[in-house]
This record gives C-alpha cells, structure tokens and sequence, in this order.
DNA sequence: TCCGTTCGATACGGGAATGTATCCGATACA
DNA sequence: TGTATCGGATACATTCCCGTATCGAACGGA
C-alpha cells in the first residue's frame, strides 16, 4: 500500500455546499462563455467565492470540468433510462421517441457545454475513453430496447442489426444537435430529429409530417 | 465617400508567403491543442516569425482564425461540388456517396479544427450566422444533385422531400464526425457514414455489407 | 544600382491569471 | 459551551502573454 488514496478528512456541510455552488456556477459561466476561454478567477466570482476556495475543493480547472460533466452526464443518462423503461415490454417506438427527444434536447446550455467537453475529450485519449464508454453503454441500453420491442414488430431498418440501427440513433442525434447550437431553434431540432428517428426506426410506411 | 475602406498598400511577395505560413502554423497549432488553448506566441513560434509579424498582418487571433476556416472550408466546398458534379446528369446514389464520403472524412485534424470553430460560432451569433449559411448552401448544393437524379429513380426515403433528405445528410455527417473525434478510426467512420447515406437516400431494399 | 517603402524583429510596459502561504472565522463534536 | 479542526479569504510572488513603439533590413520600382 504505497500511499494513503485520500487523507482522511472530516467533510463539512459547508464544503459540499460551497463545492455545488462552484460546479453550478460553472456550469453557467461555461456555458456562456466556452470552457476555453474561462479563468478560474471568473468561476470564484461568478460563485460568490474567493480562488481560496476553489483550490480547497479542486485542483485545476480541468478537474472541475471533469466532475461537472460526469455529474450532468449521468443526471442526463438516468433520464434517459426513465423515458426508454416507461412503457411495458412493449414498444411504441413513436412515443418512446417523443420521450427521449423531449429529455435529450431539453437545455441547450448543456449541449454548450457538452459540446465543449467533446473538443476537450478529442485532444485527451483518455478522456475520450471515457466518453466514448458513455456513448457505448447508451448505445446498448438503446439498442436492448429495440431488441425487446422486436417482437412487437414496429420495426426495421435498412441498416444491420439493433446494434446499427442504435448507432443510427446516436448518429442522428449528434447531428442535430450540430444544427441546434448553430440556430438555437430548440422547437425545430425537436421535430426533426423525431422526424429522423422515426424514418430510422420505422418501414418507409408511415407517413409523416413535413420537415422544416 | 466616407472613408477609404482599406488604405493602399504595396503588398508584397514575402508578404503573402508570411501571411500563409502563419496560417498554416496555425492550422497545426489549433488542431493539435484546440483553438482556445492557444496563445498568438505559440503561433508566431510554430512558424518561425516573431509577434511583429503577426500583427503585421492580423488584428487578432479571432481573425486569424476567422480567416483560416474561411480559406479551408471554401477549399472543401468546391471538392465536394466537383465530387458532386462528377457523373452525368442521372446520378449514380452509392458512387456519388462514396467520392463525397471520401472527401469529407479526409483530414482528422481538419475536423478537430471545425469542431473548435463550431464551438465558437455557438456563442458568437454574428459568425454562426455565417457558418449557417455555409451550411445552407451545402444543403441547397446536395439538394439540387438529389432533385436532378429523381429522374434516375434511385430515390428515397421516408422523410418529407428533397429537401429533407439533403438535411438528413447533414445531419448524418455530423452525426458521423462527432464519433470520429472520439475514436478517431477514419476507415470506419467512412463505411459508417457510406452505409448511413445509403440507407437514407435509397429504399430500404438493397443489401447492404454490416456496419461495426 | 539606388531609394523610398514595407516588413518583421526586438525591446518595453503593463495587465491578468496562476498557485502558494498564511490567517481568522465557521463548524462539528464532546 | 468549549475547543480542535476545517474552510475559505487575503496577500504575495511569479509567470505568461498581450499590444505598442521603434528600428534595421529586405524588397521592388526606376
């Protein structure tokens, strides 16, 4: 045993609320202003706390990049789980669909912000390894939902198999939120990418409502 | 008249030598770190020259940087046209896919450096405006192709109309690019994205090899 | 080749953000 | 309530980078 992990410390109510006052404030001075072009001081300031107190509960701004991302994340991905899980074992892909769109494309600071996350992992391998574990166990959970729903028959899909038709799904989704950030028309995305998935997840059968 | 817009200068020969291989400097500084981890020192220093160079020839590395997409983005822009263009007037849907996925999947660092700017027109509306109508006329450029080859049969797809379907694209690229950061395996990314179009852009009958 | 112009290097002052060290008020626990 | 520990504020030294001003050298036209 080298060298204890984490010195034993007695953890104040205090700390922890100041540490989720910091991570929200960042969280807002992110997204207003990119990940790149913050400074620890505007974090402190934006939190109502002086750089003592940041360096009491983090190291650098990475780490609190880092720890924000990964609480939201997960925040994000239990929702997500909720509105796949919500109907029995059977799926009715149109409204499971209106479902997850609804969470996924709920906050465009956090897309900012995700997005941000996304250029930072693309130049860290190993923040990428864990981004991409993310991407990989939503992409399952995705792709087990459509497994179980086969049987129901809604499906498929010129692609492969689930898996692909999973990927498709992440794809789609990645694609819109490209187009959101640039036009900010949350609305817009919304129908859209129901729209994409629905052409995904479907036969070329069902007719559907115009695209803008 | 007001004010002459830009005061008449000899520009000379080293001029412009200077000015690319700044932005060529740049080019690999910004992908390699990320725009907003860069300083205009690192610049001048990966190029050779001094501070007085650079602002000899920029205001700001904003404008450099403004400067630099606008140069490769228009370069891409005209081989995907001239990909686009390449076969006769009927178009063939899987050759044409694949001289585009070609092109547009080429250069990683390309992509890191798109991304960063994408971030930064997310904030910045005055440049998202421009870099949406980029993005328009790509549309308008495949919808057009798509419209020209509806003759030939070839088509499509349960979403709305042409114009849908060269969204979808987009969407689909974009969808593909994000991936790609993370795992950076072009080859892949290539198939994906080639198995993606096809499936949007033909009925669902033709087979198609497994995506990975 | 000569000369006026342009380009880019160097030198300077200054501002901003960083990380550390120190100290006092807050907090938990007996 | 008393007290030892913890949390965060303040002060400081430092580093980095910026933007400007100045000057010598390269350049292009005659």
């Amino acid at each position: 045993m080298v060298t204890e992990e984490k010195a034993e410390r007695r953890v104040t109510r205090r700390r922890v609320r100041t540490r989720a006052n910091l991570l929200d404030a960042a969280f807002a001075v992110f997204a207003a202003k990119g990940f790149g072009r913050v400074s620890i001081e505007e974090v402190c300031e934006a939190a109502g706390y002086s750089r003592g107190a940041f360096y009491s509960n983090f190291d650098s701004l990475d780490e609190l990049f880092f720890a924000l991302y990964r609480e939201r994340a997960d925040l994000i991905a239990e929702q997500v789980s909720g509105a796949l899980a919500q109907d029995g074992p059977d799926l009715d892909v149109p409204a499971a669909v209106d479902r997850v769109t609804e969470v996924l494309l709920l906050d465009l600071d956090w897309l900012l912000v995700k997005t941000d996350f996304l250029v930072y992992a693309a130049r860290a391998p190993h923040v990428a390894g864990t981004l991409l574990e993310h991407r990989a166990r939503l992409r399952r959970a995705i792709a087990e939902r459509l497994a179980r729903a086969r049987g129901f028959g809604a499906l498929p899909a010129v692609l492969g198999d689930v898996d692909g038709a999973a990927h498709a799904v992440v794809a789609a989704y990645d694609g819109v939120t490209t187009q959101l950030l640039l036009d900010r028309d949350v609305e817009a995305a919304r129908t859209w990418l129901k729209q994409l998935l629905t052409a995904l997840l479907t036969d070329g059968s069902s007719p559907q409502s115009d695209p803008h």
